[in-house]
DNA sequence: CCTCCACAATCAAAACTCTCATAGGTAAGA
DNA sequence: TCTTACCTATGAGAGTTTTGATTGTGGAGG
């Protein structure tokens, strides 16, 4: 397993360079996001640990980058404990997981597993799941021959469930990622949404589903591959 | 967000529990360590506050116990003095944080507001006893192949008997934890819950069944392993 | 060994809650 | 103006919880 650590705080930064080496990774460490990039743009990491804050081009740059030229590694994005509106903009530029500073190393090395046995591969500008594609680009979701066009709101809630297929993922979670965190969007606004997403699977007679987990939220029936 | 706090200074512990419900915390307090642990080995709180001075069990203790029992609900200590060895000890048996005594409150909710931040999500977390497996995430009870749905009640009270099986746990303590403290909710409600569950165990053919022992509670019978 | 009683288990209906799906309304952009 | 995307309201329906009545059972005392 190789990892692409792009941070600029040199302890930290080896810190974890360390601490990985330790648990068997293969690690590259880089101070910022010219490098970074660079680094990544070579696509041999399985996972790429970035923060937001770097000199000479920010994470969500590197990111953007990364996910342009369809390089699809997968991103667990650093960002600074007060800035919650980072996690969103994380995500729209292509991260796949973001995490707080501070955080805690196990919490960490725990994301990073999950990002490395994820299903949902995102492959060029693409989520797969079953056999579901969801282009990044155009927002369009295709099934075989078929495709169909997704709203913005419908195409952030799909994605929220595509990118850990099967995961529950609570309503509120939905809301904080979608609507914003501090939306007064209510569950019912998701629940439209889920609504509209059923339809359009049904349509494309895909065979992934919508689950419902009662008072709690929802996930994505992948067929046993 | 669900907070337990344990602290023997009850007009503290009182306290910390009306003001952290005044901040939409839904908060459990208990005032010694042998019912902090019980408690939080259900897993089913965000975040705990745990002194380190308390009847029957000290903090330490149960930080140790609890992350035996993986059970990973993140820990803020309270250490009664400036005393460094508390703190080296304390993160020794797995607390996330602590503070010493004295502390300002508004320091204890950022405190915690920091460790409730970096709650991933629970992803395949699990109770297991006997062939049973309760997954947490999507409350679904599965025994081989066969999986059931459970309803929150149902949940709640089947975690109770598997948090420690073999153990008789009281239909006073069940009711307190699953209908709350200071509810009117009888004993019939409790004995209807458990004829769902064995109905299910029943379906599920599991070697594992729910015992009585009369007027005073339940417990998990589980095949001698 | 039998009887009785208190407690436990079960059942079914009522009360309640949550989810789903649709339709109507609003705002922004073509 | 027309279209598109989004939000809100609503009611039907499904699922959950409570309630009260009825039936079953273990064990103490006769």
């Amino acid at each position: 397993m190789r990892v692409l650590i792009v941070e600029d705080e040199r302890r930290l930064a080896e810190a974890l360079g360390q601490i990985m080496a330790e648990q068997r990774y293969q690690t590259d460490v880089v101070y910022d996001g010219a490098d970074g990039l660079d680094y990544a743009l070579t696509g041999q990491y399985d996972v790429i640990v970035l923060d937001v804050m770097l000199p000479k081009l920010d994470g969500f740059e590197v990111a953007s980058r990364l996910r342009h030229a369809h390089v699809s590694t997968p991103i667990l994005m650093l960002t600074a404990r007060d800035e919650m509106p980072d996690k969103i903009a994380g995500l729209d530029h292509g991260a796949d997981d973001y995490m707080t500073k501070p955080f805690d190393i196990g919490e960490l090395l725990a994301r990073v597993r999950a990002l490395t046995r994820r299903q949902g591969e995102v492959i060029g500008e693409q989520l797969v799941a079953g056999d579901l594609i969801l282009e990044l680009s155009t927002r369009c979701l295709r099934r075989g021959d078929k495709s169909v066009r997704l709203g913005f709101k419908e195409f952030d809630v799909l994605r929220q469930l595509m990118v850990h297929p099967r995961a529950v993922v609570p309503k509120e979670d939905i809301i904080a990622r979608v609507w914003g965190l501090d939306s007064e969007a209510e569950d019912n606004n998701v629940e439209v949404y889920i609504s509209f997403l059923r339809k359009k699977l049904t349509f494309l007679e895909s065979n992934v589903s919508i689950g419902t987990v009662r008072k709690v939220g929802y996930y994505l029936e992948v067929p046993a591959s």
